[in-house]
DNA sequence: GCCGTTTTCGGCCCGACTGTTTTCAGTCG
């Protein structure tokens, strides 16, 4: 069951898509958009909140304060029922064909009857939609293709795999002559969990060169677009990237517009205009004058917009603006903060490098201690003992000396479908750090998969609760559980929750790590390494923290050794639980 | 429908590209 602040925000996107192919007020379809933005991203369960709560959510006025309200007591809205009447759902579903707006949506269901993407492709087959007005020979072949390629490819990219191909990329565009600058922008450089595409931006004088070579890439297996500035190619492997060209010294205000996020650009858009000024691309410009005002880096054009520069995994418009006008942008962690990794395997069980390997390539990334993690016996197939385990500890201290790095002997329990763990408490009091997780029984529900993980986390010996939700990114949903339930407990007994670094799973993802520390609950950044290039996805896991708002102070393993100790001997209260922000 | 250190009414982000048009509408990001 999800979150009510989803479902209302999903209520108000459903108003917002059926306003607009009713034909309603653009700026009140915006409104609506605006809303289930802001519904979605405020950290407060909106189910505790009354009119007046929710009306003091920004971009929630007394109208749909009273929807919501409506939405949250009975599960429907009457307004929005009266729409269902009028626009049949699968002439929503056209809005997900690419190319196919709310006016198009309208007109082949207002001219052709058509209610589903089936049906639209039937009329484009007998060519009934090309002597509609504003439509011709290409754009339904264009349709026919875009209703192609959504139902084939379409499906969003892992983080792993989209800085790949952009770094592949971008080396390419670097070598070309003229190019001053060249980096990944979009949702890519906000570190969103997948991408829908990629967004590169190049600066040089000269456009066309970078063009070619671009839309000649032996990769590319057709071009979408090719314009002066602007181009899109799909890859041989179904991805779409997309290039901006340009003129460096407009780099700074281009490199914000294509970060994005939409949302974050419109509220820095909308600043400049009561300013008096204009942003795009190009640039800050005063509205009258035409005068350019900043426009070479970012920091200068945020500055001018009398903002701090503002982190780019923050870029969602969920507060971050407001923060940043008061001086309370969060400082968040990065990578150089992190002094250890709490979550790793080795060959014991199902990793695949010896524990010596492992411990070196962590005193090799400058790590202060390390967490030798491999499963419990439980997970049967990892055959783990008590026996190999005491001597896998035996191992670590006695390695610990030569190898210049604190070792933290701890191990990875199975959380039973009742809660229940490996070993006993007397056992479990030897190791220096326990995690715990969920590894089957996925499908519990809510209510039972709740008590299950609160019993771990009220554990005395649980330090860490990994990889909370159980996702796969491409593969597995999350589980079901009444997370801030679960992260008010893990505050009051001082049990951290994992954010998950593997690009396949990025779990605790950035809302809940919101959510998390709103709750209190303290954080552990950790790879899950069962293999040493596994050490490097740290960086993920710091982004998906970052876009939780998460501070160096909420991650256990940004601490000093000490204070990492004292926490994990979870005595409560947690330490220094008022000195965060 | 939302919002206000010009405003409680009248604004509401900006530009590229495409395809259909001869100056623009629709879509996208």
């Amino acid at each position: 069951m999800p979150r009510s602040n989803d479902a209302a925000a999903q209520m108000l996107q459903e108003f917002a898509d059926l306003l607009a192919i009713a034909g309603g007020e653009p700026f009140k379809v915006r409104a609506y958009e605006k809303a289930a933005r802001a519904v979605a991203g405020s950290p407060t369960d909106i189910a505790d909140l009354d009119e007046k709560g929710l009306d003091a959510i920004p971009s929630v006025g007394a109208h749909l304060a009273r929807k919501i309200l409506e939405f949250l007591r009975t599960g429907s809205v009457e307004e929005l029922e009266e729409l269902r009447a009028q626009v049949p759902a699968g002439v929503r579903s056209l809005l997900d064909v690419p190319g196919l707006g709310p006016v198009r949506a309208h007109q082949v269901y207002a001219e052709l009857g058509i209610t589903s993407v089936t049906e639209l492709l039937d009329a484009l087959h007998e060519h009934r939609l090309q002597h509609l007005p504003g439509w011709g020979e290409r754009s339904e072949a264009n349709l026919v293709q875009a209703v192609h390629e959504a139902h084939t490819g379409g499906a969003r990219i892992q983080l792993g795999v989209a800085l790949g191909l952009a770094e592949e990329i971008l080396a390419g565009l670097c070598a070309l002559p003229r190019v001053r600058q060249a980096t990944y922008a979009g949702s890519l450089r906000r570190m969103c969990a997948t991408v829908g595409d990629i967004d590169l931006l190049v600066a040089s004088e000269e456009a066309e060169p970078v063009m070619e070579a671009f839309c000649t890439m032996a990769l590319v297996a057709r071009v979408l677009v090719r314009g002066d500035t602007k181009s899109s190619i799909l890859t041989t492997k179904g991805v779409q990237v997309d290039l901006r060209v340009v003129e460096p010294h407009s780099w700074g205000s281009a490199l914000l517009y294509f970060t994005g996020s939409k949302a974050h650009n419109i509220r820095l858009r909308e600043m400049a205009v009561r300013a008096g000024q204009k942003l795009s691309e190009y640039g800050l410009f005063d509205a009258d004058t035409d005068r350019l005002i900043a426009a070479e880096t970012e920091e200068a054009v945020y500055a001018r917009l009398r903002l701090p520069w503002i982190p780019p995994t923050i870029r969602e418009d969920s507060g971050e603006v407001e923060a940043a006008l008061l001086g309370e942008l969060p400082d968040l962690v990065e990578l150089r903060d992190v002094r250890g990794d709490l979550h790793t395997h080795t060959d014991l069980t199902d990793g695949i490098a010896t524990l010596e390997v492992m411990v070196a390539a962590a005193k090799a990334r400058g790590y202060r201690y390390y967490a030798v993690t491999d499963h419990a016996p439980l997970l049967y197939m990892q055959r783990m003992t008590t026996e190999k385990a005491l001597e896998q500890r035996l191992q670590i201290r006695q390695l610990e000396d030569a190898a210049g790095i604190t070792l933290l002997h701890g191990t990875e329990l199975n959380i039973q479908p009742d809660g229940s763990l490996d070993w006993d408490e007397d056992f479990l009091a030897g190791f220096d750090i326990v995690v715990a997780s969920v590894h089957s029984a996925f499908r519990q529900s809510r209510d039972v998969m709740t008590a299950r993980i609160l019993r771990a986390v009220e554990h005395p010996c649980v330090n860490v609760i990994a990889h909370p939700t159980g996702r796969s990114i491409a593969r597995r949903a999350p589980i079901d559980a009444d997370w801030d339930e679960i992260f008010r407990a893990a505050a009051r007994t001082g049990t951290a929750l994992e954010v998950n670094s593997s690009p396949d799973r990025l779990d605790l993802d950035g809302d809940l790590v919101r959510r998390a520390r709103h709750a209190g609950a303290f954080l552990a950044i950790s790879t899950d390494a069962h293999a040493v290039p596994h050490l490097d996805n740290m960086r993920f896991g710091v982004a998906t923290a970052q876009r939780g708002w998460a501070g160096s102070a909420d991650i256990i393993n940004t601490w000093p050794l000490g204070k990492l100790r004292r926490f994990l001997a979870k005595h409560s209260p947690a330490p220094d639980a008022d000195q965060r922000r």
